[in-house]
DNA sequence: CTTGCTGCAAAGGTTTTGCATTGTT
DNA sequence: AACAATGCAAAACCTTTGCAGCAAG
Protein backbone atom coordinates (compact mmCIF):
# COMPACT_ATOMS: atom_id res chain seq x y z
CA UNK A 1 0.00 0.00 0.00
CA UNK A 2 1.40 3.22 -1.04
CA UNK A 3 0.76 6.00 1.05
CA UNK A 4 -0.34 9.16 -1.01
CA UNK A 5 -1.33 12.13 0.37
CA UNK A 6 -5.38 11.45 -0.11
CA UNK A 7 -4.35 8.13 1.59
CA UNK A 8 -2.88 9.91 4.24
CA UNK A 9 -5.62 12.73 4.93
CA UNK A 10 -8.41 10.27 4.84
CA UNK A 11 -6.93 8.25 7.10
CA UNK A 12 -6.22 11.10 9.54
CA UNK A 13 -9.61 12.47 9.06
CA UNK A 14 -11.62 8.97 9.79
CA UNK A 15 -9.13 8.54 12.77
CA UNK A 16 -9.50 12.34 14.07
CA UNK A 17 -12.94 12.37 14.53
CA UNK A 18 -15.61 10.72 16.93
CA UNK A 19 -18.40 10.77 15.06
CA UNK A 20 -18.95 7.93 12.43
CA UNK A 21 -18.50 9.60 8.81
CA UNK A 22 -19.61 8.43 5.85
CA UNK A 23 -17.78 8.83 2.07
CA UNK A 24 -19.62 11.68 1.16
CA UNK A 25 -19.04 13.43 4.57
CA UNK A 26 -15.15 12.26 4.17
CA UNK A 27 -15.12 13.44 0.85
CA UNK A 28 -16.46 16.66 1.74
CA UNK A 29 -13.91 17.06 4.75
CA UNK A 30 -11.28 16.13 3.28
CA UNK A 31 -11.58 17.97 0.28
CA UNK A 32 -10.91 21.06 2.40
CA UNK A 33 -7.61 20.11 2.50
CA UNK A 34 -6.97 18.50 -1.19
CA UNK A 35 -9.47 20.51 -3.41
CA UNK A 36 -8.94 18.13 -6.81
CA UNK A 37 -9.79 14.87 -4.76
CA UNK A 38 -12.58 13.21 -6.85
CA UNK A 39 -15.30 11.09 -4.67
CA UNK A 40 -13.93 7.90 -6.70
CA UNK A 41 -10.98 8.27 -4.50
CA UNK A 42 -12.55 8.88 -1.32
CA UNK A 43 -14.33 5.45 -1.80
CA UNK A 44 -11.07 3.61 -3.55
CA UNK A 45 -8.86 4.73 -0.29
CA UNK A 46 -11.79 3.57 2.13
CA UNK A 47 -12.08 0.14 1.04
CA UNK A 48 -8.27 0.12 0.95
CA UNK A 49 -7.97 0.73 4.83
CA UNK A 50 -10.61 -1.50 5.30
CA UNK A 51 -8.91 -4.54 3.76
CA UNK A 52 -5.72 -3.22 5.65
CA UNK A 53 -7.53 -3.25 8.72
CA UNK A 54 -6.96 0.55 9.63
CA UNK A 55 -10.40 1.77 9.89
CA UNK A 56 -13.29 -0.55 10.24
CA UNK A 57 -17.11 -0.21 8.69
CA UNK A 58 -20.25 0.23 9.92
CA UNK A 59 -23.33 -0.28 8.19
CA UNK A 60 -26.69 0.48 8.80
CA UNK A 61 -30.33 0.46 6.87
CA UNK A 62 -29.52 4.09 5.63
CA UNK A 63 -25.61 4.38 4.38
CA UNK A 64 -22.18 2.60 5.50
CA UNK A 65 -20.02 4.51 7.89
CA UNK A 66 -16.73 4.36 8.63
CA UNK A 67 -14.64 4.39 12.49
CA UNK A 68 -10.83 4.80 13.34
CA UNK A 69 -11.47 3.66 16.57
CA UNK A 70 -10.02 -0.10 16.50
CA UNK A 71 -10.46 -0.34 20.18
CA UNK A 72 -13.08 -2.66 21.66
CA UNK A 73 -16.39 -0.81 21.76
CA UNK A 74 -19.76 -1.08 20.25
CA UNK A 75 -22.90 1.13 18.88
CA UNK A 76 -26.18 1.92 19.11
CA UNK A 77 -27.99 3.28 16.97
CA UNK A 78 -31.24 5.69 16.83
CA UNK A 79 -34.13 3.45 15.33
CA UNK A 80 -35.54 7.09 14.52
CA UNK A 81 -32.88 9.71 13.91
CA UNK A 82 -30.41 7.21 12.74
CA UNK A 83 -27.62 8.54 14.89
CA UNK A 84 -24.75 6.18 16.08
CA UNK A 85 -23.59 6.58 19.28
CA UNK A 86 -20.50 4.98 20.80
CA UNK A 87 -20.81 2.44 23.73
CA UNK A 88 -17.26 1.73 25.35
CA UNK A 89 -18.38 -1.95 26.69
CA UNK A 90 -16.43 -5.28 26.44
CA UNK A 91 -18.23 -7.88 25.54
CA UNK A 92 -17.40 -10.87 28.61
CA UNK A 93 -14.87 -13.22 27.21
CA UNK A 94 -16.65 -15.92 28.54
CA UNK A 95 -19.58 -15.19 26.06
CA UNK A 96 -17.47 -15.62 22.98
CA UNK A 97 -15.87 -18.52 24.21
CA UNK A 98 -18.69 -20.28 24.46
CA UNK A 99 -19.87 -19.14 20.71
CA UNK A 100 -16.64 -20.24 19.38
CA UNK A 101 -17.32 -23.70 21.56
CA UNK A 102 -21.06 -24.06 20.25
CA UNK A 103 -19.37 -23.06 16.69
CA UNK A 104 -16.17 -24.85 16.45
CA UNK A 105 -16.38 -24.63 12.45
CA UNK A 106 -16.16 -21.56 12.72
CA UNK A 107 -13.25 -18.95 13.06
CA UNK A 108 -14.37 -15.85 14.34
CA UNK A 109 -11.94 -13.01 14.43
CA UNK A 110 -14.01 -10.10 15.95
CA UNK A 111 -17.68 -9.74 17.71
CA UNK A 112 -19.66 -6.41 17.74
CA UNK A 113 -22.96 -5.37 19.46
CA UNK A 114 -25.47 -3.45 17.57
CA UNK A 115 -27.74 -1.70 20.21
CA UNK A 116 -31.25 -0.62 18.32
CA UNK A 117 -33.69 1.77 20.42
CA UNK A 118 -34.03 5.40 20.84
CA UNK A 119 -31.44 7.91 21.53
CA UNK A 120 -31.60 10.51 24.49
CA UNK A 121 -33.06 13.08 22.28
CA UNK A 122 -35.83 11.04 20.42
CA UNK A 123 -36.68 9.21 23.47
CA UNK A 124 -37.13 12.23 25.77
CA UNK B 1 -51.75 -1.86 7.57
CA UNK B 2 -53.90 -3.11 5.73
CA UNK B 3 -53.31 -6.91 4.80
CA UNK B 4 -52.90 -7.79 0.59
CA UNK B 5 -52.50 -10.95 -0.75
CA UNK B 6 -48.46 -9.51 -1.77
CA UNK B 7 -48.00 -8.35 1.98
CA UNK B 8 -49.04 -11.77 3.30
CA UNK B 9 -46.99 -13.57 0.70
CA UNK B 10 -43.92 -11.53 1.88
CA UNK B 11 -44.20 -12.31 4.99
CA UNK B 12 -44.92 -15.78 4.64
CA UNK B 13 -42.07 -15.90 2.37
CA UNK B 14 -39.56 -14.54 4.79
CA UNK B 15 -40.94 -16.25 7.45
CA UNK B 16 -40.86 -19.53 6.55
CA UNK B 17 -36.93 -19.95 5.35
CA UNK B 18 -34.19 -20.51 7.28
CA UNK B 19 -31.68 -18.09 4.71
CA UNK B 20 -31.66 -14.52 4.67
CA UNK B 21 -33.21 -13.48 1.73
CA UNK B 22 -32.30 -10.09 0.09
CA UNK B 23 -35.28 -7.97 -1.58
CA UNK B 24 -34.62 -9.08 -4.65
CA UNK B 25 -35.03 -12.84 -3.22
CA UNK B 26 -37.95 -11.82 -2.02
CA UNK B 27 -39.22 -11.16 -5.55
CA UNK B 28 -38.14 -13.61 -7.46
CA UNK B 29 -39.73 -16.17 -5.04
CA UNK B 30 -43.21 -14.64 -4.42
CA UNK B 31 -43.32 -13.86 -8.38
CA UNK B 32 -43.72 -18.03 -8.25
CA UNK B 33 -46.99 -17.43 -6.45
CA UNK B 34 -48.15 -13.69 -7.71
CA UNK B 35 -46.36 -13.23 -10.67
CA UNK B 36 -47.47 -9.88 -11.14
CA UNK B 37 -46.08 -8.22 -8.17
CA UNK B 38 -43.64 -5.78 -8.83
CA UNK B 39 -40.53 -5.04 -7.16
CA UNK B 40 -41.33 -1.97 -6.11
CA UNK B 41 -44.06 -3.38 -4.06
CA UNK B 42 -41.60 -5.68 -2.34
CA UNK B 43 -39.90 -3.08 -1.06
CA UNK B 44 -42.38 -1.00 0.24
CA UNK B 45 -43.56 -3.92 2.19
CA UNK B 46 -40.49 -4.86 3.42
CA UNK B 47 -40.32 -1.88 5.17
CA UNK B 48 -43.58 -1.67 6.61
CA UNK B 49 -43.64 -5.33 7.42
CA UNK B 50 -40.08 -4.11 9.65
CA UNK B 51 -41.47 -1.14 11.03
CA UNK B 52 -44.03 -3.30 12.25
CA UNK B 53 -41.93 -5.35 13.85
CA UNK B 54 -42.86 -8.35 11.88
CA UNK B 55 -39.45 -8.77 10.50
CA UNK B 56 -35.78 -7.58 11.05
CA UNK B 57 -33.09 -5.98 8.82
CA UNK B 58 -29.66 -7.40 8.50
CA UNK B 59 -27.08 -4.90 7.12
CA UNK B 60 -24.03 -6.14 5.59
CA UNK B 61 -21.53 -4.15 3.37
CA UNK B 62 -22.97 -5.89 0.51
CA UNK B 63 -26.75 -5.74 0.56
CA UNK B 64 -29.79 -5.76 3.01
CA UNK B 65 -31.28 -8.93 4.18
CA UNK B 66 -34.02 -9.95 6.00
CA UNK B 67 -34.88 -12.35 8.46
CA UNK B 68 -38.26 -13.42 9.59
CA UNK B 69 -37.01 -14.93 13.15
CA UNK B 70 -37.86 -12.53 16.36
CA UNK B 71 -36.29 -14.74 18.51
CA UNK B 72 -32.70 -14.08 19.68
CA UNK B 73 -30.24 -14.84 18.17
CA UNK B 74 -27.13 -13.27 16.27
CA UNK B 75 -25.27 -13.74 13.44
CA UNK B 76 -21.63 -14.81 12.01
CA UNK B 77 -20.92 -12.95 8.60
CA UNK B 78 -18.05 -14.58 6.40
CA UNK B 79 -15.43 -11.95 5.39
CA UNK B 80 -14.94 -13.72 2.12
CA UNK B 81 -18.20 -15.79 0.71
CA UNK B 82 -20.79 -13.06 2.72
CA UNK B 83 -22.48 -16.19 3.78
CA UNK B 84 -24.74 -15.36 6.98
CA UNK B 85 -25.05 -17.99 9.57
CA UNK B 86 -27.54 -18.14 12.25
CA UNK B 87 -25.55 -18.39 15.80
CA UNK B 88 -28.35 -19.57 18.78
CA UNK B 89 -26.98 -17.83 21.16
CA UNK B 90 -28.19 -15.53 24.13
CA UNK B 91 -26.31 -12.57 25.31
CA UNK B 92 -25.70 -12.70 29.27
CA UNK B 93 -28.38 -10.42 30.38
CA UNK B 94 -26.15 -9.36 32.84
CA UNK B 95 -23.94 -7.54 29.89
CA UNK B 96 -26.95 -5.75 28.49
CA UNK B 97 -27.83 -4.37 32.06
CA UNK B 98 -24.58 -3.29 32.40
CA UNK B 99 -24.99 -1.85 29.47
CA UNK B 100 -28.55 -0.07 30.15
CA UNK B 101 -26.79 0.76 33.50
CA UNK B 102 -23.84 2.79 32.20
CA UNK B 103 -25.99 4.80 29.64
CA UNK B 104 -29.08 5.68 31.24
CA UNK B 105 -30.32 8.08 28.81
CA UNK B 106 -30.55 5.53 26.38
CA UNK B 107 -33.48 3.85 25.48
CA UNK B 108 -32.42 -0.42 24.28
CA UNK B 109 -34.78 -2.53 22.78
CA UNK B 110 -32.36 -4.71 21.43
CA UNK B 111 -28.94 -5.81 20.86
CA UNK B 112 -27.42 -8.01 17.98
CA UNK B 113 -24.06 -9.32 17.92
CA UNK B 114 -22.46 -9.28 14.78
CA UNK B 115 -19.99 -11.99 14.29
CA UNK B 116 -17.07 -12.01 11.48
CA UNK B 117 -14.54 -14.32 10.29
CA UNK B 118 -14.30 -17.59 8.30
CA UNK B 119 -16.89 -19.64 7.43
CA UNK B 120 -16.04 -23.02 7.57
CA UNK B 121 -15.94 -24.01 3.41
CA UNK B 122 -13.79 -20.54 3.40
CA UNK B 123 -11.44 -21.68 6.32
CA UNK B 124 -10.58 -24.89 5.67
C1' DC C 1 11.70 2.44 -13.95
C1' DT C 2 7.64 0.02 -12.46
C1' DT C 3 3.54 -0.32 -10.40
C1' DG C 4 -0.01 1.46 -8.01
C1' DC C 5 -2.82 5.69 -7.46
C1' DT C 6 -5.43 9.69 -9.13
C1' DG C 7 -9.05 12.59 -11.44
C1' DC C 8 -12.62 12.58 -14.38
C1' DA C 9 -16.69 11.04 -16.21
C1' DA C 10 -19.52 7.46 -17.44
C1' DA C 11 -21.74 3.24 -16.11
C1' DG C 12 -23.79 0.04 -12.87
C1' DG C 13 -26.91 -1.57 -9.49
C1' DT C 14 -30.10 -0.93 -5.88
C1' DT C 15 -33.78 1.48 -3.87
C1' DT C 16 -37.25 5.09 -4.05
C1' DT C 17 -40.97 7.65 -6.03
C1' DG C 18 -45.04 9.76 -8.94
C1' DC C 19 -49.17 8.64 -10.68
C1' DA C 20 -53.34 6.48 -12.14
C1' DT C 21 -55.77 2.41 -10.70
C1' DT C 22 -57.20 -1.27 -7.65
C1' DG C 23 -58.39 -3.51 -3.33
C1' DT C 24 -59.28 -3.48 1.97
C1' DT C 25 -61.62 -2.14 5.61
C1' DA D 1 -66.87 5.68 0.56
C1' DA D 2 -62.22 6.52 2.14
C1' DC D 3 -57.74 5.63 2.03
C1' DA D 4 -53.97 2.56 1.75
C1' DA D 5 -51.58 -0.39 -1.46
C1' DT D 6 -50.32 -1.74 -6.17
C1' DG D 7 -48.00 -1.87 -10.85
C1' DC D 8 -45.36 0.38 -13.88
C1' DA D 9 -41.69 3.14 -15.26
C1' DA D 10 -38.82 6.82 -14.44
C1' DA D 11 -35.82 8.99 -11.28
C1' DA D 12 -32.68 9.27 -7.60
C1' DC D 13 -29.01 7.64 -5.24
C1' DC D 14 -24.77 5.52 -3.95
C1' DT D 15 -20.83 3.13 -5.46
C1' DT D 16 -17.83 1.19 -8.90
C1' DT D 17 -15.04 1.31 -12.97
C1' DG D 18 -12.25 2.44 -17.46
C1' DC D 19 -8.79 5.11 -18.87
C1' DA D 20 -4.97 8.22 -19.57
C1' DG D 21 -1.73 10.70 -16.92
C1' DC D 22 0.99 11.02 -12.46
C1' DA D 23 3.57 9.86 -8.36
C1' DA D 24 5.60 6.82 -4.85
C1' DG D 25 8.78 3.28 -3.89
Amino acid sequence: MKMTSQRQEILNYVKSVKCHPTAENVYTEVRKKLSRISLGTVYRNLEVLRKNGLILEINTAEKTHFDGDLTEHHHFICNRCGKIMDLMVRLPQKFIGNVKGSYKGLEIDNAVVNFNGLCEKCAG
